[in-house]
DNA sequence: CAAATAGCGTGAGTCTTGCTCATGTTAATC
DNA sequence: GATTAACATGAGCAAGACTCACGCTATTTG
């Protein structure tokens, strides 16, 4: 699996019982953003449910945001991990079927994977614009990252599948793709704690309806 | 105009004085957001650039989030508002012509509008999930409600122009596509300061796209 | 017209939270 | 066994959200 965490953590757990700390921070903080939010949640907290002292914590996060983009991050690669692992399995002959795995799995997953519903692969913020002062809040441009880097992959499996032309105007495409079906997805998540079928299924047609114009049909 | 507002302020400003400064204290919100983004953002900065000491924001706003909120109604209103006022002057023939004019209003609004490009209608939290406990922070339905405002706007003027068919689908049709639109354009003013015009053409392809699978063909 | 009353305005101060850092503890190296 | 380096810890600090007791100004009342 291609490790996408860039400089996330201040130090890298080395020794197992670090790492199992880490793992369990990021355990908690998924399931308290479930239970409060993400403003509710504080890092007290989830140092006290991992039972790790908060000097700890601070010794690999560098802070709040660190911590959920973290847990975005791992979000991130759990999804690629099950995208490519489906697509080994299944043959696909059409893009279209590409279409409903990709959402299926990114449905099952805001299902079963705490705290996935709320940051999934880090769009909790919105903070671009100006000169940013103090805080330095760099959240979005991670989020931003993120999806970059879900259509990046797609890409290539698009490309790999069907000889789909290359060139910057795929990547376009399929940005503005992901992008859209997050934000219906997150509707039908936000409509129904386990997401409307309608707006899940209205979602695949959107992706469809707009891919069929730029992908080769069959 | 339809006043949106609902129980957004502590307490309505009664006299003209204490109305020019609940105004103020929401310019300089919208200032602040596009200089330092909302987790910089501060209820005393807020207040001292206003000229209104800090007890007195807190007898009109419950709170941070609440600040923010009426500021994005006020933006919502004002964006109905330029909505209704162009259609009154454009006599349109094709639904897709109101496609284009509605995000072309859109964009406008996120060059010219302080605070805009951060926080529009509302979506700057995402906060939805299990049982609030403290805090309780309901800013993403407002967003949700939003969103679903415009749709619903929308849906009387594509009623009104074009005897579309009324029903549910056509409201969960309008609601999906605002909601991606609003999505995409996000994306493009990340990418660039002013909006990636091809982004911004995208975004309108997508629209359009996608309707026509929904309304009916000129 | 004075007195009583009711609402409005105010900012010092409280409480909570993010985060640090000096000190203690364990592991590695010589 | 001694020295050094890496790691662990939680009391404490800084900063920000929000309150509340008091003063002031308008309005009503005898």
């Amino acid at each position: 699996m291609t490790n996408v965490s860039g400089g996330t953590l201040r130090r890298r757990p080395a020794q197992r019982r670090s790492l199992e700390r880490v793992e369990r921070m990021l355990d908690e903080c998924a399931r308290l953003l479930d239970e409060v939010g993400y403003e509710a949640l504080t890092t007290k907290e989830v140092a006290r449910r991992a039972e790790v002292p908060i000097g700890t914590f601070y010794q690999f996060f560098p802070d709040k945001q660190g911590l959920v983009r973290a847990l975005a991050i791992r979000n991130l690669e759990a999804f690629l991990g099950r995208i490519t692992a489906r697509l080994s399995e299944v043959r696909l002959s059409e893009w279209t079927e590409m279409v409903d795995l990709t959402i299926d799995e990114f449905v099952a997953m805001k299902r079963s994977t705490p705290g996935f519903a709320v940051v999934d692969f880090g769009g909790v913020f919105a903070t671009p614009g100006g000169p940013i002062l103090k805080g330095t809040d760099r959240m979005l441009d991670a989020a931003l990252e993120n999806n970059a880097i879900v259509a990046d992959r797609l890409r290539t499996i698009v490309v790999e599948v069907l000889g789909a032309p290359i060139g910057p105007e795929l990547d376009r495409v399929l940005f503005v793709a992901v992008e859209a079906a997050d934000a219906v997805l997150k509707l039908a998540f936000r409509s129904l704690p386990d997401g409307d079928p309608e707006l899940i299924a209205e979602c695949k047609h959107l992706v469809r309806r707009y891919l069929s114009a730029h992908l080769p049909q069959e």
